[in-house]
DNA sequence: CTCCAGGCTTACG
DNA sequence: CGTAAGCATGGA
């Protein structure tokens, strides 16, 4: 699906320009959440509220589930702006030409075509072979992503981190930002960061690997089923925009 | 030069 | 079980 969607907001007014149906922009963009219920479940204290009150109308929106895992196999160990220059390069390279200085992202079946060499243009690093390998898989239909919409968050995570190269982390973001499992908690070295500062240490784990398990299951049981959106604005106020 | 970046895998106790 | 090195690349 290669199309451009052209979007500007003046105050509370949306205009969209694109060649999809409302229902697909309704949809991507998340329009038909009632952000007002979902603000009065997350808003467990002064700081939720401010950020509420900062960046009202923020939403989440439904990447394509394919889109969003292999950006976030970039993500590993990495910035935020080479991410970007990778997935860029990788659009150029070998999506399609929409319109000039827009490019497709590339399907899994045109991946899995592609060698190593090809792909050193992007700078994936350690993580090409991973993009590639997950490519194949797919276009081979040895592993049916968009088969996962249909599973519940605990199901849907355990499918995706038999990935190589998904961790807990990364099938988080893939269900929340593409498969709209809104319980999902996604917990990186920012959020880390933030819910220590912020929430002090409502979890006990010293210092191993399961913290941001333990953080991300303090979330759940803190904001509640809709702390997914937490995230969101929590992440939004690291950014700094 | 060293250290770190929207983590994950593997090796080793 | 648990922890720690290693991973490519680019920028501070």
């Amino acid at each position: 699906m290669s199309s451009i969607i052209r979007a500007k907001q003046d105050g509370d007014e949306l205009m969209i320009v694109s060649s999809l149906d409302e229902k697909f922009i309704r949809h991507y963009f998340r329009l038909d959440d009632d952000l007002e219920k979902i603000y009065s479940k997350i808003n467990r204290d002064e700081i939720m509220d401010s950020l509420i009150s900062k960046y009202h109308g923020l939403r989440l929106i439904n990447q394509d589930p394919w889109e969003c895992l292999v950006s976030y196999i970039c993500s590993s160990n990495n910035t935020i702006r080479n991410i970007r220059n990778s997935i860029r390069k990788m659009c150029e390279c070998f999506g399609e030409k929409i319109e000039d200085g827009y490019y497709s992202f590339p399907l899994p079946e045109m991946l899995s075509r592609i060698n190593k060499r090809e792909m050193e243009q992007c700078s994936l690093g350690f993580r090409a072979p991973r993009v590639l390998e997950i490519a194949t898989g797919i276009a081979k239909h040895e592993f049916e992503l968009y088969g996962l919409k249909d599973l519940s968050y605990d199901e849907g995570r355990r499918e995706l981190m038999k990935i190589n190269g998904v961790g807990g982390k990364i099938a988080d973001c893939v269900l929340l930002f593409a498969f709209g499992k809104l319980e999902s908690f996604p917990v990186d070295t920012h959020i880390e960061q933030i819910m220590d500062r912020t929430y002090g240490e409502n979890w006990k784990v010293a210092k191993n690997s399961k913290k941001r398990e333990e953080i991300a299951r303090f979330a759940r049981t803190y904001f509640g089923k809709y702390c997914g959106y937490a995230q969101e604005y929590l992440y939004m106020e690291d950014l700094g925009l």
